[in-house]
RNA sequence: GGGCGCUUAGCUCAGUUGGUUCAGAGCACUUGGUUUACACCCAAGGGGUCGGGGGUUCGAAUCCCUCAGCGCCCACCA
């Protein structure tokens, strides 16, 4: 044979990869038919492909190649997001490495150094996701500071503005001091920590009693303006109007009552802090409280923090505890356990500050978008997000969209310089000077009297609008891509940014353009370790693709990773699965070396078992789609890739070619060979989007060496002859039997057995059974036969004679315990029908069914009683 | 604190509206096999009282209650 023994996957993933590049082949413009898009949620434009993506790409690759085949005009837009914050925060890393620091460059020498580091490993993860074989239209490639995607974000700025749903604010925000950045809400997670919780003493002025207050932060002593405690807390009612002395501050601050404060934490004294507390700030608005912020932008201490100015809050937290236990102001300590703040991308502690921000008003903006979910024009898969959906956005908060980075969108808002609560919406300098004039009547303005926000944009502010902007919708809200392709068709996305992405592009969506972005949505299970660890670069457990696809094959890691990757589960990832792709691979390689490899002889005449074995598995073929089909309508991509696995490999490879397989040296007719063909080639159309490479490279060897063979779509559901099917199963249940006899019994597979039975198995089933067992069947044989012994294979009975040597091993004990186990049966039966209850209320269907399965389990006891009677007697 | 979900073979998971042909699949395992596509292979087989207990029902892996264990999301207290 001249093709490889052993599929080689590198040469020939290469191949395509360069020839799908060449011919643009997945380019995709508006045309007559009906679209299916999808938008790849945009990674980081610095980052690297990790498992995560893999199996996410994977799954978009598999639906948008089904489209594909299936003649849908099928787009994929790829892109890249540019992260503002954690891109941000690698550059400020890497500056830092040589030497510059941040605050020592201005905005635009820093975004230089940001567009240097973009251009340097932007686009190295769009070439990794080319070589798993995504077929995206990289001309429509996008990246989210393109041009194109800054004016819509700054248009959708000016939008929301005008319709009243943006405002500023100066709430406690979440402060992240190393990327000196405010965080919205979604970007915090809580993390459990012990900690310790300390009884500070605060003296009563003009006594020398003290009252002991419970925090966890006792450096922010310094920011403290009150102590609250609950109004109705009788300890402390009389105390409510007088002051306290704070702790080494000596600062006197009144005692208010407030009911936020619940009486059994602590010593039931809360310090308010209303700068650093978001508690602490209303309860200083509801008091009418100073407000004194004691740190800097780093978290450092400012003016207020005395001796401790410029040291770190962490580390003023143990002096300060030493320095009130020397002062005898420290009453005692406690071990405590509760959740902190972290940022999700520097990981450090969270400050909560008091700042100025820009804010999206959510609240009436987003009441459709849950209506669109629970109504069913969006699906979820699976289902059970839509109720996390659901709680999210019933309490859903106003989104702090400003960021104090350089990266990303600047904000579209200038100020006067002398007065900075006037301010406009534009995105010019010039425009604004007219927009002052015309908003405050403010005449002859100078440029450099105003100037625009600091501030860039949350990076999800651009995302959010991602289905729309990528066809330049927002500019323009009726040009043809727009208009052909959203709303999209399906979404591949990770549960970890349902409240990120999902629902916000559901918002957008439904603002802008009164349409969903897309109609389904599937969410991905994270992936884990085999021990059920997150992947992640710290801890080092996660796999580089790119060296899974080297040793295995891009084709062989992404089966592997759908083979335990059920809808909507995490999926604890295993390289011996990628093996099992390998195996796969291989597998497919080889039956078609057997295939092209068999060789035709015109005058060669079909025989009954190549007829009965090309009927069964045309029928056997649509059934399989039937089912593939029902599976990827419920997105249940693992299930219809193990139903395609056992496709090819079990029925197709393991019975079909077994069967017709010639014997060594002889040939096939050319039916069956075009026949065979055929079979190999749609069993490749389906395999093609989950293994792109190894598919593609068949179907062209096929369709070039055969003339006669065309390339075949995705196959529709079709109505199936199932007499076939069963008629065939049988033989294939009696062929199994046998073998399992022959097993038993120790007889070589090479030996034949003579099997004679006694229902009418039809010629054809018969030439299957002889073909697969060698054993020769002699039907007429029975009527003359003294049977001393019987079988049962499933509908049938039969009996097996090896020169009469089975008889005589069979065990007797067995066919007892098959005759206890249908007797039990038939007792259950008997009973349930003779039980009025069952008859009236069990439907009839039911009933029936009941009925035919004691009249099968009565003759099965028949055969079985006159086996053990002839075999004992 | 509020919400969601999970517990089925050694492992990872399917089991739609309750109906003993639903107790399943893949992998792993055991045994036997290979000059004739593939040992990256073929064949046969062994594994589970469906987390525990209770209930509803003629009938429960499936519905209800309860206990135990695990996971996730949201909110957040000094």
């Amino acid at each position: 044979m001249g093709i490889a023994k052993i599929y080689d996957p590198l040469i020939i993933e290469d191949k395509w990869l360069v020839k799908w590049e060449k011919e643009g082949f997945f380019k995709s413009d508006p045309n007559e038919k009906t679209p299916y898009t999808i938008l790849i949620p945009p990674p980081n434009v610095t980052g690297i492909l990790h498992m995560g993506h893999m199996l996410n790409n994977s799954i978009q690759d598999i639906l948008i190649r089904k489209a594909r085949l299936s003649g849908y005009n099928a787009c994929w837009v790829p892109g890249t997001d540019h992260a503002s914050i954690a891109t941000e925060a690698k550059v400020v890393n890497k500056l830092k490495e040589i030497g510059i620091k941040k605050h020592e460059l201005n905005r635009d020498e820093f975004l230089q150094h940001a567009w240097d580091w973009t251009n340097k490993h932007g686009g190295i993860i769009l070439n990794q996701l080319k070589k798993i074989g995504c077929s995206c239209d990289w001309s429509k490639t996008k990246f989210t500071l393109d041009q194109d995607m800054y004016e819509s974000v700054q248009s959708m700025f000016m939008k929301l503005h005008k319709d009243g749903y943006l405002y500023r604010d100066k709430k406690i925000v979440n402060w992240d001091p190393e990327a000196k950045t405010t965080l919205s809400n979604e970007e915090v997670i809580y993390k459990e920590k012990s900690a310790k919780l300390f009884y500070l003493k605060y003296k009563i002025e003009s006594s020398e009693e003290f009252i002991s207050v419970a925090t966890t932060r006792p450096e922010t002593i310094f920011g403290d303006t009150a102590v609250a405690v609950n109004p109705a807390d009788k300890r402390y009612k009389k105390l409510i109007g007088k002051k306290l002395v704070v702790p080494i501050v000596n600062r006197a601050v009144p005692i208010v009552g407030d009911n936020s404060v619940e009486s059994e934490f602590g010593t039931g004294c809360l310090k308010v802090t209303p700068a650093h507390s978001e508690k602490d700030f209303e309860i200083g608005l509801r008091n009418n409280l100073d407000i004194i912020d004691i740190f800097n932008d780093d978290a450092t201490l400012n003016d207020h923090g005395l001796h401790y100015k410029t040291l770190d809050r962490f580390s003023v937290r143990k002096k300060i505890t030493n320095e009130l236990e020397e002062k005898g102001l420290l009453d005692r300590v406690e071990d405590y356990t509760h959740n902190i703040a972290l940022s999700e991308r520097t990981s450090c502690v969270v400050e909560p500050k008091l700042s100025t921000q820009w804010f999206v008003k959510m609240k009436e903006l987003s009441k459709p978008a849950l209506e669109l979910v629970l109504n069913g024009d969006i699906q979820f898969y699976p289902k059970k997000y839509v109720k996390t959906y659901k709680n999210w956005l019933e309490n859903i908060r106003d989104w702090n969209i400003s960021r104090q980075l350089y990266w990303g969108h600047r904000i579209p808002v200038f100020y006067l310089k002398k007065d900075r609560s006037k301010y406009v919406v534009c995105l010019s300098n010039p425009e604004a000077i007219k927009l002052f004039e015309e908003k405050y009547y403010i005449k002859n303005l100078k440029s450099d009297e105003i100037f625009q926000d600091e501030d860039v944009l949350d990076t999800w502010f651009s995302s959010w609008l991602w289905p729309i902007s990528v066809f330049d919708g927002i500019r323009n809200p009726n040009n043809a891509d727009i208009n052909y392709y959203y709303p999209t068709s399906d979404l591949v996305t990770g549960p970890d940014i349902i409240f990120f992405w999902v629902a916000r592009m559901i918002i957008s969506g439904n603002y802008l353009r009164k349409d969903i972005p897309f109609r389904n949505v599937y969410f991905t299970g994270l992936v884990r370790d085999k021990k059920g660890k997150k992947m992640s670069k710290q801890l080092g457990n996660s796999p580089d693709p790119e060296i899974l696809i080297k040793k295995y094959g891009a084709d062989a890691v992404r089966v592997g990773l759908l083979f335990c990757a059920p809808a909507g589960n995490d999926l604890l990832f295993d390289e011996t699965l990628c093996n099992q792709g390998k195996n796969f691979s291989n597998k497919i390689w080889n039956a078609y070396r057997l295939v092209d490899g068999l060789k035709v002889d015109d005058s060669q005449q079909n025989q009954s078992h190549n007829e009965f074995a090309v009927k069964w598995f045309d029928e056997n073929l649509k059934k399989k789609v039937i089912s593939i089909n029902e599976s990827f309508k419920n997105f249940r991509i693992s299930e219809a890739l193990m139903t395609l696995y056992k496709l090819f490999w079990d029925d197709f490879c393991s019975i079909y070619l077994e069967i017709i397989k010639p014997e060594y040296g002889k040939n096939i007719s050319k039916d069956l060979k075009h026949s065979t063909l055929i079979f190999l080639e749609k069993l490749l159309t389906l395999l093609h989007p989950f293994m792109p490479f190894i598919s593609s490279e068949i179907s062209d060897q096929i369709l070039s060496n055969n003339f006669n063979i065309s390339k075949s779509n995705w196959p529709k559901s079709e109505k199936i002859d199932n007499a076939i099917v069963q008629d065939f199963n049988y033989s294939i249940e009696i062929v199994s039997k046998i073998r399992h006899l022959k097993k038993e019994n120790n007889i070589s597979f090479k030996d034949d057995l003579k099997i004679y039975h006694e229902n009418d198995l039809k010629k054809d089933q018969i030439s299957v059974i002889y073909k697969l067992t060698n054993c020769s069947l002699v039907r007429e044989k029975l009527k003359n036969i003294d049977s001393k012994t019987s079988f049962i294979a499933g509908k049938f009975s039969y009996v097996v004679d090896k020169k009469n040597k089975i008889f005589n091993e069979l065990d007797t004990d067995k066919l007892k315990e098959e005759l206890n186990y249908n007797l039990g049966f038939k007792t259950i039966l008997e009973k349930k029908l003779s039980n009025e209850n069952f008859i009236s209320n069990a439907p009839k269907e039911v009933i029936d069914n009941e009925r035919k399965k004691l009249d099968d389990v009565n003759s099965k006891i028949k055969i079985l009683e006159e086996g053990i009677k002839n075999k004992t007697s």
